[in-house]
DNA sequence: AGCACGCCGACT
DNA sequence: GTCGGCGTGCTC
């Protein structure tokens, strides 16, 4: 990755020579695009002092000297060495666009994902902010130096007088308009002063100023339970340490984390200082929203709707110091606050904080990276802590915090394992247990509400001829299709290639084709049928395309309207609706049987989650868990909302596989759409790494190419292999080396993935 | 990525 | 003998 200029003159000079050795500085600058660099440029005297690392600056690049636009991340002043240095051309930024910190953070993602730090920056400096999104120019008026002059001053008509006046007292550039409105005239004698040349003009870039969106009504702040404040006390430890340090606030669902994030950050504010909140994309509602706007001034809220313009601004106010609070997804981290404070990474077990594009950086990973460089705490809240967290806290590298309890000491629902495989074949055909039925009936007699909880939607999973066997797959991806009733296609989850069912098989023209599995759509209509006289509606991510129906339907079951919610796990996170008194979890073992190393978690948090949906209000809630696994550890383990001896029993079996957190792990996933190539390409890739294992010593296992779960996706085959060592430095370095000495054809594409999450 | 250099086939 | 194919390599 450094860059090596060769020298065309022996490194030691004779002295003589050395007096005459010319010092200038040159800016390390790296790109976006290949060559990633980083490159050397010389620092022409006009800029001398205004480069400084955190700018873009443009550079002649190549034979042709084309201009290219490129990151500084240094200035060093250096000896001359041979002529071959290019000079800068300009500078796009007047400051930094990110501090020291916020560069040495991306030095470290850069290295740490093995992704070239020009494209690191790509993602952490928001496109709005690079383009300029929103930034228009205006004409600001100053007073020229005339007016030191204030015996010719005082002579100027009345009018005119006022008008410097209004400008000398505004000490600071005025547009025309607002000139006009200070003096309180017509834009006549402004006119006159400018000709007479007491008043001087210049362009100037300005955002607009939105309006506040800001409705400031603090709200008495609720107090503390015993457990809340017992849990506070840990993270204002760390608050006042100074230093940096790591709390898991392990609290159960419904035990009130986000009251003792609040106390954080409102300490954190006192000290003058900023918060960053991180939270899941998707449980960034207006709810949300309005808890942290209401209890602080100044919140910036970062959703994935801004326009560029809108995040531009955004940025603009934190970096101002403007803001207080950010809150926001994964992206949030890089909040550019001058004096951040605090961080607090919610449901940080929660994947959607693995971003799957370069670079594929773990929000989580890079918060605590961000606050160890900042030297401040990071707080991690869950009710399911990942392993990984976990595993942490048993080391003690992470202080514990934990909510045992729920808020007013309300009791977590009873959970019931319903055993699908005693079901005698022919009877209670249906997706529904005569046990869940019974449950919905008593829970619409006594006036509650039930959640649904299948996580799978369309209407059945697998389209099969029952004549020959024939499974109906897409052609990109070489995956089942899934049949949706509504309008009779067949689509692919994957890649959403759609087709008309057909009705009679494409192999063997048997006529009467067969849906197998169940999706969502195929629950509502069971459900629909058992309880004609419910209302019921399904949330997946079918049914809320349309912005504005997911509000729609929660509104609607908030107001009791809905007697039955269904749908995917987009109703097993955060809702809070205290009626609820009935969750059923129609298939628990979904995720269990995938072929990846976190299946057993994946469970595990699934039911823990939509388990707490149930009993937020005055009334016990009760879980019903259907299954073909009940011996399963993982949902034995949520049933008894026992996460200790989950992660025990989970950690035991990943420390004996070698799998994360005990051994680090990359993916490399190789896609084409020739099989061979690939397949080949793959090999290569396998050879390489245990090539360069070998030669450098170093400690890694190498795993594949073998063919991924999904094996063909968007008309592309895939192999993946996996790298894992229980020495991250060697992980690292193997892939830093094998990416560095690879290109692939150009039909070909490759990705490491680093600490992956998603195994498919 | 872009643009060079470079070494083999069909044309004036 | 020249024009031009796109295969490897470099870009501070």
């Amino acid at each position: 990755m450094e860059s090596q200029q060769p020298s065309l003159f022996p490194e030691d000079q004779p002295p003589w020579e050395l007096d005459a050795a010319e010092h200038f500085l040159v800016g390390k600058i790296v790109f976006a695009e290949p060559p990633f660099g980083p490159f050397d440029y010389r620092i022409p005297d006009d800029l001398v002092g205004s480069v400084r690392p955190g700018m873009r600056v443009r550079v002649p690049l190549g034979k042709s000297n084309r201009g290219v636009t490129g990151y500084c991340i240094a200035v060093e002043s250096i000896r001359w060495r041979g002529d071959r240095l290019k000079d800068i051309l300009s500078l796009l930024d007047a400051d930094p666009l990110c501090s020291s910190k916020l560069l040495e953070l991306i030095r470290w993602m850069a290295q740490y994902y093995v992704v070239p730090l020009g494209q690191v920056f790509e993602s952490v400096i928001p496109a709005g902010v690079r383009t300029s999104a929103g930034v228009k120019t205006r004409v600001v008026l100053l007073a020229s130096s005339k007016t030191d002059d204030m015996q010719q001053l005082e002579r100027l008509p009345p009018k005119q007088l006022e008008v410097m006046k209004a400008l000398l007292a505004a000490k600071q550039p005025l547009t025309l308009e607002h000139l006009r409105k200070r003096a309180n005239c017509s834009t006549g004698p402004i006119q006159q002063l400018r000709r007479n040349g007491w008043i001087d003009s210049r362009e100037e870039y300005y955002v607009e100023d939105r309006p506040s969106t800001e409705p400031i009504t603090p709200v008495t702040k609720p107090m503390l339970s015993e457990d809340q404040r017992s849990a506070f006390e840990v993270v204002e430890e760390a608050l006042d340490s100074g230093k940096h340090q790591t709390v898991l606030l392990h609290g159960v669902t419904g035990s009130g984390k986000t009251e003792v994030y609040m106390e954080a950050i409102e300490k954190v504010i006192g000290f003058g200082r900023q918060a960053i909140v991180l939270v899941p994309e998707i449980s960034l509602t207006p709810q949300t929203r309005a808890r942290f706007q209401e209890r602080f001034a100044h919140v910036s809220v970062v959703h994935s709707h801004l326009t560029d313009a809108e995040r531009h601004y955004q940025w603009r106010l934190a970096l101002a110091g403007a803001v207080s609070v950010v809150i926001g997804p994964r992206s949030a981290i890089f909040a550019p606050v001058p004096n951040l404070g605090l961080i607090i990474l919610d449901e940080e077990h929660e994947s959607s904080f693995k971003q799957e594009t370069i670079p594929r950086y773990h929000a989580r990973d890079v918060a605590l990276h961000r606050a160890f460089l900042e030297n401040i705490p990071l707080v991690l809240g869950s009710a399911t802590p990942s392993l990984e967290s976990w595993n942490r806290v048993r080391c003690g590298t992470y202080r514990h915090a934990s909510l045992p309890r729920r808020i007013y000491n309300r009791p977590m629902p009873s959970v019931r394992i319903i055993d699908l495989r005693s079901r005698r074949q022919g009877e209670g055909v249906g997706i529904i247990s005569p046990q869940l039925r019974d449950a919905i009936e008593q829970t619409i007699h006594d006036q509650g509400q039930t959640i649904l909880l299948l996580n799978r939607r369309g209407f059945a999973t697998t389209i099969q001829c029952p004549a020959c066997g024939r499974v109906l797959a897409c052609p990109n991806c070489d995956l089942p299709l899934t049949h949706h009733r509504d309008g009779g296609k067949s689509v692919c989850h994957y890649c959403d290639f759609t087709m008309m069912t057909p009705s009679m098989c494409p192999s063997c023209n048997y006529e009467g084709i067969h849906f197998y599995g169940t999706g969502t759509q195929k629950l509502e209509i069971e459900v629909r049928n058992l309880f004609p006289n419910a209302e019921i509606a399904r949330m997946d991510s079918d049914t809320m395309k349309r912005p504005g129906s997911h509000e729609r339907v929660l509104d609607s079951f908030r107001s009791g309207k809905l007697q039955i919610l269904l749908g995917t796990q987009m109703i097993a996170k955060g809702l809070d609706f205290p009626n609820v008194l009935l969750v059923g979890v129609v298939h628990a073992d979904t995720a269990l049987h995938f072929p990846d190393f976190r299946a057993a978690e994946r469970t595990f948090q699934l039911i823990a989650q939509v388990a707490g949906r149930a009993g937020r209000g005055d009334r016990a809630g009760q879980v019903l868990v259907q299954t073909f696994s009940p011996e399963h550890f993982a949902i034995l383990a949520a049933s008894r909302h026992d996460f200790e001896q989950f992660a025990s029993a989970e950690l035991n079996h990943r420390q004996q596989y070698g799998y994360p957190p005990f051994a680090s792990l990359a993916r490399i996933i190789v896609r084409g759409e020739s099989q061979k190539a690939t397949e080949d390409f793959a090999e290569l890739v396998g050879r390489s790494l245990n090539r360069i294992n070998e030669v450098a010593q170093l400690h890694c296992r190498i795993l594949g190419p073998a063919l991924p779960p999904i094996a063909k996706l968007r008309n592309k085959y895939r192999f993946h292999l996996f790298v894992s060592s229980t020495a991250l430095a060697d992980l690292i370095h193997l892939l830093t080396r094998f990416a560095g000495e690879t290109t692939a054809p150009s039909e070909i594409q490759f990705v490491i993935d680093v600490d992956p999450v998603d195994m498919l």
